[in-house]
DNA sequence: AAATATTTGTGTATAATTGCACAAGGCGTA
DNA sequence: TACGCCTTGTGCAATTATACACAAATATTT
């Protein structure tokens, strides 16, 4: 399926041109064309053709692209064409929200269990989840063949937590602590920092 | 200060090199190299070297770099050694969990407000804040020459709440919506979408 | 004091990414 | 049908980013 070695930046576009095609769709759209997609998501039409390229052909010349298709065609190249499991470590405020937040499953994932390290929290109830121990982590996960998680723990933690993560086979990290992580080569993390996104704009502002 | 027009690819990085030595900071080290930096934020060391040379030389030789010194640096560098006022607009689930999240304060951001649109919840206290009507941002911002903005509304308010917060001279959005944003050259975007993350890796992952 | 080990900053080479331009195909209209 | 317009996919050129290697400076050991 996917052609061998496309370079990560490429990759890292597609789950954009799928959130854009898909809220097309939303709105009643059927086609696109690349220069369209390319306005609403900031990148160059040559840019989108040629990235797409990568995985193959799927637009009409004159016509553009048929969005349900190219939305299939990017689902499957990305995986998200079924529905993934992951496990939220770390019951926070950001944890609750994240467990709460009801924008995960239509794009290829969903919560199947949560876990905190602090005992007044484990065996509470947060909707229809159970928080359980951070200890059990390895268990569950190991059993259920879970492959992705999200860390919510505070910045302390975050790595102690990741190498149970490592250890019980988890391969993808969304990391929300503030803090970089050291993991083998064979798993991977994605960094949500608020804070590095707002100094990575404060860069250009000016005065004040 | 900033020099002439350095690529955004290596400002992206020093946010993650600033996070990454007030870590070590906390942890009693005085002194750091951009090889044990490097392992640390998972750079090699000589994209740092060479990184940090566009804005100048904060090394020496045989020992490295001091980490409070070259923090100093990074925190005039990317303009956070005073604190930035923020507002944030969109006070559902997630709004709550960053309006009470005490990370944003010692790296450089205050919130400053808050908005909503919803009547049920204008008006309402959170902690020390009071949820303003969306209606008055514009008033709130320009009276307060605020430049940054963090927006979690629903993906179909998120572009005209955009456009308001572009009319009142924010020049700088963190969007939480899963949608991408048109907004004049003169203003900034910064994405977070947990789900991008999510899928981005799974891309990588085998089986199932 | 000398020898050895570290480490920076940078010039140069290599690699990766983006931009450009256009042939070829498809659509709409008269 | 014939013509004009639109859009893709792609080869090639230009640009940008990364890796490499090393002189020079500092620290440490013998």
């Amino acid at each position: 399926m996917n052609s061998v070695n496309v370079p990560d930046i490429i990759v890292s576009r597609l789950p954009v041109y799928l959130r854009a095609l898909q809220y097309m769709a939303i709105n009643g759209s059927t086609t696109t064309s690349s220069q369209e997609l390319g306005e609403k998501v900031g990148i160059s039409a040559a840019q989108i053709r040629k990235d797409l390229s990568q995985f193959g052909e799927f637009g009409k010349q004159g016509t553009g692209y048929h969005i349900q298709f190219l939305t299939e065609r990017l689902q499957q190249i990305l995986k998200v064409d079924k529905v993934w499991d992951v496990v939220l470590v770390g019951m926070g405020e950001l944890g609750h929200a994240i467990l709460r937040y009801q924008g995960f499953s239509h794009r290829g994932f969903q919560i199947v269990a949560c876990f905190d390290s602090d005992p007044a929290k484990v065996g509470t109830q947060v909707g229809p989840y159970t928080i359980g121990n951070v200890s059990d982590i390895a268990d569950v996960v190991k059993n259920a063949g879970i492959k992705m998680a999200m860390l919510c723990v505070p910045a302390t933690a975050a790595q102690p937590v990741t190498d149970k993560l490592v250890e019980a086979g988890i391969k993808g990290i969304l990391n929300y602590a503030p803090v970089s992580l050291t993991v083998p080569n064979n798993v991977r993390v994605q960094y949500i920092d608020p804070v590095i996104g707002l100094q990575r704009m404060v860069y250009y502002m000016v005065g004040k």
